[in-house]
DNA sequence: GTTGTTATTATGTATAGACATAATAATGAA
DNA sequence: TTCATTATTATGTCTATACATAATAACAAC
């Protein structure tokens, strides 16, 4: 046995796993209620809760009350796409990580970014690069909440990045993420070292403190650049 | 009151994420065991349980038996990323959704296709986009291991996209997803009407049955695509 | 000091039983 | 027929208790 068996829920939740990849339960259909199936599996009614409420976690299966629990239509998936900091996603993968300031001052942001940041406020800009094993990975370009986030106006980011320093330090609630393909501006296309407009996997993220704006930043990646992800399995 | 208060082992995950979004559990502190915290609460420890088996499954709790439980050092995120059906997607987003089949054959994959069937195999190929208000939305470029998937071959797929008819008629158990930002081939870019070279949104996905790989496609969106997530609120 | 064995302990999981809740189905009144 | 009311029922959740398990800590032996 190359994998050991699961064990107790997560043995039902396999098997209800496999009825469905198998098709005896398709997309739609309504499976036996909780009781039913801790009496073919006897177990208690609390087990099979705990795995038919993890398959709904992950979107396999629909649970209403009193209708029953269904097959999703489209099981089509939930992929956990996990967010590490920079320097541990380089690390990560093998190389060397390298960090260098680019610029820090503070200043009126753009419209766009304003809005980004709820209104008028004056704010910190902060670019730099992530460096993989010397070259460049990452343009960080990050909009920092002076209203929001007072001190960071004495905080030097030359050394730790604003990313960490941040995550160390301000609370947060929520993060809003945009994932997009957009050509290099000219000056981008030379710090990741580029043709201009070629084309950047861009990560917008706007972070909040409940309805206070924390940040804003977009992270273009170099040329190469995938972001892996996994459903199932 | 606008949003009503979360009773049961929802209020305890909200209070123990309020303590650590306000840092008073900081990154990398641990935090007192369950039968303190049911104490403390005034509930079971099963609920206790509940509340932070969650937490640690958004990962912002790392949980280890006898060690405890700690604040994640890097609570950074674990955006869960819906994958819904082409026709869904456009649908929801307020179009009308459209459809046309460009090619379907049958014939031998290139190396890099072979390789992500798993090994030589013929191949089901079918081109399609998927229109959004009669605009290019999305260029679907698809092979289908006829190895594992012999009837797609007497399937057309002319009226119904690949993509809803493997959904509703093959099993599978895992997808490997990746996201990248691509130039426009010559061919692509006549299709979704855009300047050869310019960025193109592409995700890629692998999809499996146990150890038989299913089917290998690649999607590249039109300009302006953004793919929008949350973590945390 | 190092290694191997044995508590100790916090989480992991299972149990039966109970009540809550939401949504459907059945029933009755207008 | 149509609408409002009232069962009915499947899931949602909590409780208390019990045992399993993994990892640390304490201790013993070498």
């Amino acid at each position: 046995m190359t994998t050991p068996q699961p064990t107790g829920w997560q043995a039902i939740q396999a098997e209800v796993l496999r009825r469905v990849h198998a098709r005896e339960w398709p997309p739609g259909h309504i499976i036996p209620g909780e009781v039913d199936l801790a009496a073919e599996f006897g177990c208690a009614r609390a087990t099979v809760n705990r795995a038919l409420q993890a398959l709904a976690d992950a979107g396999i299966l629909e649970r209403r009350r009193k209708a029953g629990t269904r097959v999703a239509m489209y099981p089509v998936g939930r992929a956990v796409l996990d967010i590490p900091v920079l320097r541990q996603d380089i690390e990560e993968r093998g190389h060397v990580y390298g960090y260098r300031l680019l610029e820090q001052s503070i200043m009126t942001p753009d419209p766009v970014c304003a809005q980004k940041l709820g209104g008028n406020t004056t704010a910190l800009h902060v670019r730099a690069v992530h460096l993989a094993d010397d070259a460049p990975f990452v343009l960080e370009d990050r909009w920092i909440n002076l209203k929001t986030v007072p001190h960071a106006a004495e905080q030097s980011f030359d050394t730790l990045s604003a990313n960490e320093w941040l995550l160390h330090t301000v609370p947060y609630t929520k993060i809003d993420v945009s994932l997009s393909a957009q050509a290099a501006s000219e000056e981008g296309a030379a710090t990741l070292r580029l043709a201009p407009g070629a084309p950047v996997f861009t990560v917008e993220r706007t972070t909040w403190d409940h309805d206070d704006p924390v940040t804003y930043v977009t992270l273009r990646y170099a040329p190469g650049f995938e972001l892996h992800t996994q459903i199932g399995g």
